[in-house]
Formats: C-alpha cells, structure tokens, sequence
DNA sequence: ACGCATTTGTTCGTATGTATT
DNA sequence: TAATACATACGAACAAATGCG
C-alpha cells in the first residue's frame, strides 16, 4: 500500500499519469471501488475510521482525510456519533440534490409526477454517443411531465425526457415507475444498482416547439429553459441522459457560484 | 483564543461572539476580518502557517484547518512552496471563475466587450431592496455587450445590465470602464478594494423585447437566457446586481452537480 | 434517568516529503 | 545547497453526539 515514494521509484524520466498519488488518495481509490463494487450500499454505513484504518493499515487520520474528500463530494455522509453512510438519493435532504428548480418565491416546489411514456428501443445516435453504447445498443426512454400548483391549480412545469441505458435497466416499465413513490433516481439506486454520484448540465432557452408547447401548456414559440443532463456513476460512466424543459414563468433555475 | 472547550480553557474570561465553537472555525472567522479590512490584499500572500499559529496561539493543524476550508471556499489559494494567497479576478485560471458561458463545441469563449453605459443615478426600488441600500441612495448602471466570433464574424452573445451601489464606486466612469484591460471584477479589486467571492444565479427563458433584441441581433420575441445574479463580498454583504441575457444559439451555460 | 461504549469531531504535537526560491 | 512553505502521515487525547442497557 506504501505506493511509490521518492526512494523506491524507478528512474522514470517522464512523469507518468498516476506516477504516485499521496496514501490519503490510494485510500479514497479503495473506498471508491468497494463503492462501486456494492460493498456498501446506498443509504448503508461503511466501517467505523479505526476499522478502515486496520483494513488498509494506514493511520486512522490518513482514512479521515480520504473520507473527507468524499464527503466534500457527496458521495459519503459524515454523522457525528453515528458512522459515515453512502450518500443516497432518498433523504428529505438531499431528495433533490440534482434539481436546482426553485419556485419565484424560493419555496420549495412540491412537484407531481405524470408520467407519459416509457418505452424500450435502439438508441439513437446521438444518445448512443452521450451515453457511450455500443452501436445498436437498446435504451430506455421515459417521458414525464412535472406539475406544481399555481394558485391552488396544478400546472405543468417540467417537461422531461430521459434516455438510459438498456443493460443497466432492464427490468425498467411504465407500470414500475408508476408504481414508484419518491425520487426517480431512488428507484434507480433500489432497483437497479445505479447511483447518480455527479451531473453535468447545459443551460440554453429555446423556443417551444408544438408538441412541447401543449404538454406544458404554453403557446408555441414561447421561451423555454432547456437543461440537458449527462449524469455519472462511479468510474466516471454516462449513465443517463435527460432533457428537461423548463417552464421558468413563476419559478427559476438557482444556482450558487463561488 | 481557547475557546469555550473545559479542559484546555484558560481562566481568561472571553468575549466572545459565537456562544461557542471549534477553534478552527474563530481561526477562520479572524482570516476572513483580516481579508474585510484590507489587511492582505487579493493576491498577495498571507502570514505563512506556522506565523498564523503563532499569532493566534493554536496550532499550525489548527490554522491549517481554518485555511482548508477557506481554500475550498475559493477566498484562498494554497500553492506548495510558496505560500497561501487571497483569491483574485486577475489570473487566468480564476479569471471566469463567475461566467458559465460556453461555446458549444467546448471552446473557451474568447469574448469582445463593448460599453453601452455608465451612469450614476439613484437606485431604483428592486436595486435598493437587492443591494441593501438606503432609500435614495445613489447606484451605478453599467450597461455593456459580449461579443463572440462567429464564423469570422463578431456576433453579440451577451447584454449585462449591472448595479452597484454608489458609495463603494465613487469614481467609477466610462471612461474607466473603456481604459479597463482585463476582468471588470479584477478592476473592482483594484481600483475600489470591492472583492466578489460569493454569488447567486437565478436563470430563466424569457423573450426578447424590442431594445434588448436590437442590441443583441435577435428577432423580438426570441428566447433568450435571463442570467441574474446577486454577488457577495465578504460579509456576506451583496456588492452587485447583474442581469445577463444570453443568446444562446451557439453558445450556452454549463453547470457542474454534485 | 443514568452511565457506558461507540463514532465522528477537534486539537495538539512531531516528523518527513515535496515544491519553490 | 540551503532555507522556507505547504503537503502528507502518524499518534494521542479529549469533546460531542448517539444509542443501548
């Protein structure tokens, strides 16, 4: 585990891509892949500081700093006097964590969910390429509407349209996520083994299209905020890709920039 | 500077703030009043580690502590063998540290400015309410574009419309503005000692009016992304109210979840 | 209600490695 | 080469939150 220190690398004249990476980093390598590999599960507690520490025979402070990245990234949750637990979709908390649509008076939104469709085909190329398939691969596609109330009426908001992949999900249907109560990406983590752990999202307004224009109940042409989504799992692998259409009248897209 | 803790507490009776909490955290509470008072300036080094440890009487972890955290806040840049300096809009790397406007294809922006206006007037009522100014205080508008090639040709991207309260911009001008080479927020730093290190975004589609479309080379009623931002100096006092319309047909706003 | 064991959180001290000047 | 600064790693002790008996 000592990795290469100064003394024992070899005269590598170029630095290579890991050449050495400190312990703390070799030990938060580690925690990854029994991430990924299902050791722990979402929701779930991983070994206390002073047990990670014999495992890996490290100091315990040496495992407490690569828990601390790992927190800082969301990807564990530190709880005083409790243990640190794999970060899930499910909690009240963190239910959102990857939906920055807030209400124009900053309350919290309180969105239903309608869904539209949910069908198994080819992938098409550019979801293929997104997603990273082989050619001809199957995909998942889910449409959804999301509404929330506007003066006590209940109006649609979101337009979504996700694309997943077809190995991953296989036992995914209609009836399944109809059936569903809580967070999508919860279900994911439940039912299919797949966990969100980062998101990357293009921003553009559009012009609603005819289609779009009824779903969301606006007037075709009028402007929409369109969030496309490419959302990761452990190892850095597209897993999803969602296209959402924002209806931004009473409500805005937040975001915090430091 | 013992804090509140029983055993390690010294009978100095102190007065302090915050009813009680962790060393580190008053550390970092008394870094940041240094960084408000203009004691370190942004891009100047502060006191090395073990001088801070000194200082304050705690330990150099201790102080390490309170500097990570401001270091992951971007107020602070670590850089080994040199020493931790105070965040600035000067350099490259942190230049756009705030703007989110990316080409499509990835490219770096490589923008154009143009001033439309600068003028001083008083607030009106929403900038008052936003800034936390007094009724009737005086504000500064900055008006401006952003211009982008687009197949050789210089094509608007962006219209900024900006607030900042008078008081802190005394002689902010026009012709300061045109003189300005580099960041607008690297000119804040130097010439009126405001440094922006927070912010806050609220994004949305809406369409574009008469005036707005003219500038920006859009037909009226054309979506455009409604960018406004509220950001911070330290203190959390709000220094300045930005709102960006982006044309985002070739261009767009990126977005990192996690 | 109380105390105890467990777990993370805080603080200190020391030593060594690595980057910069 | 030497001095300085941040980075890593270890060990130890106590604080604070939690849960259990």
């Amino acid at each position: 585990m000592q990795g290469m220190s100064a003394a024992t690398a070899p005269a590598a004249p170029l630095p290579e891509t890991p050449a050495f990476s400190p312990l703390y980093q070799q030990i938060k390598a580690l925690l990854l892949k029994s991430l990924q590999g299902g050791e722990w599960l979402p929701g779930q507690a991983i070994p206390s500081e002073v047990e990670l520490a014999a495992r890996f025979r490290v100091s315990q402070g040496t495992v407490r700093k690569a828990i601390d990245e790992l927190a800082t990234e969301n990807v564990l949750v530190r709880r005083q006097g409790k243990g640190t637990f794999v970060a899930t979709h499910a909690e009240q908390a963190t239910q959102f964590r990857f939906l920055r649509l807030v209400a124009d008076d900053g309350s919290p939104p309180a969105l239903q969910r309608r869904l539209l469709e949910c069908r198994r085909m080819r992938a098409p190329g550019e979801v293929t390429r997104l997603l990273a398939l082989a050619a001809g691969e199957a995909a998942v596609q889910v449409r959804r509407l999301l509404l929330a109330p506007l003066d006590g009426v209940l109006r649609p908001v979101v337009l979504d349209d996700l694309w997943l992949p077809g190995t991953l999900f296989k036992g995914l249907s209609a009836e399944r996520l109809q059936a569903w109560r809580g967070p999508m990406y919860r279900l994911f983590e439940a039912e299919f083994a797949v966990h969100m752990i980062r998101a990357e999202e293009k921003l553009r307004a559009v012009a609603a299209q005819a289609d779009d224009a009824a779903l969301l109940d606006v007037p075709v042409g009028a402007p929409l905020l369109s969030v496309e989504r490419l959302a990761y799992t452990y190892g850095d692998r597209p897993v999803e890709l969602r296209r959402g259409l924002y209806h931004t009248a009473a409500h805005h897209y937040r975001n915090e920039l430091s």
